[in-house]
DNA sequence: CCCGATTCCTGTAGGC
DNA sequence: TGCCTACAGGAATCGG
């Protein structure tokens, strides 16, 4: 599923092959997404140059001569490049013709992403005034999450996998930091120390960052690729491995809902 | 305000 | 082999 590091993979790659280039044709197949791409908009998108893509938490943002366009790949989602000629697969929802002969296809088959257009003059949608820092920035560290987190009785699971306190952290690399940091994910918000949000922190940056580069290396063919997820998952040390023995204890990893998600850890490593 | 529950959707995995 | 169900997950929104 596309988190931050793949959409941030996403970006790198695309960035190349449409930054400066017109968007020649645009066809829509499918317009029902969690909010619903506007067949009205078509016309003004034509013959626009795509200026840039910029990311914000998992949102890919393209700036045109005209407004923006603001896409999210939901969980399912993919956004590629590829030759004209290349079949159009089930699910690739929108293609965007360009002018150096390459089309652009937004593929979802869960439909729980969106591709919006700001027009000029336009208020942005409201999809991104809440969003929380970005972790690898420098407002992300253990003291935000210190003292945005005193009171709160939330599961500190739930707590830093909500956007508004710092976006891009979803289920893997929630488990995958508070394994790595010892940190109980049922734990109370609220209760937990400076120290260990210290911790805390530097661990989400960490992993974030690694999956990065690890996003890099199997999604780096934008062209005829497979552009499929995966590539993280040999180094996971909790996410998916229920049952399966704790890489630092030994002991059993078990499972748990919290926050309404199945969450691994281990008993014996977290506090 | 806080927080848990619900909702959207389809591919995949597991049970029988 | 095939049918059926449960589950996965981002994040807005609802309800207590």
């Amino acid at each position: 599923m596309p988190e931050l590091p793949e959409v941030e993979t996403t970006r790198r790659g695309l960035l190349p092959l449409v930054k400066g280039h017109r968007i020649q044709t645009v066809m829509a197949h499918e317009t029902r997404m969690r909010w619903p791409f506007e067949p009205r908009w078509i016309p003004s998108l034509q013959g626009q140059t795509i200026l840039d893509i910029r990311r914000r938490a998992k949102y890919l943002l393209m700036p045109l001569t005209q407004g923006e366009l603001l896409i999210h790949l939901g969980m399912s989602g993919s956004l590629r490049c590829v030759q004209p000629d290349s079949p159009r697969r089930k699910h690739d929802h929108l293609e965007f013709r360009l002018d150096n002969g390459l089309v652009m296809r937004f593929h979802d088959p869960r439909r729980f992403g969106c591709v919006l257009w700001q027009a000029p003059g336009e208020d942005p949608p409201a999809l991104l005034d809440r969003l929380g820092p970005e972790p690898l920035s420098e407002a992300f560290c253990g003291q935000h999450l210190f003292q945005l987190s005193r009171g709160r009785k939330q599961a500190v699971k739930a707590f830093i996998m909500d956007q508004t306190t710092v976006v891009g952290v979803g289920n893997i690399y929630a488990s995958e930091s508070l394994f790595l940091a010892g940190i109980h994910p049922a734990r109370a918000a609220g209760r937990i120390s400076r120290k260990r949000y210290d911790l805390l922190a530097e661990h989400i940056r960490q992993t974030l960052r690694r999956a990065i580069e690890s996003g890099g290396s199997t999604l780096r063919d934008f062209l005829g690729g497979n552009g499929e997820p995966g590539y993280f998952q040999q180094t996971l040390l909790v996410y998916g491995r229920e049952g399966q023995t704790c890489t630092r204890c030994g002991n059993t990893l078990v499972s748990r809902t919290i926050g309404q998600r199945a969450s691994v850890y281990c008993a014996a490593c977290q506090h």
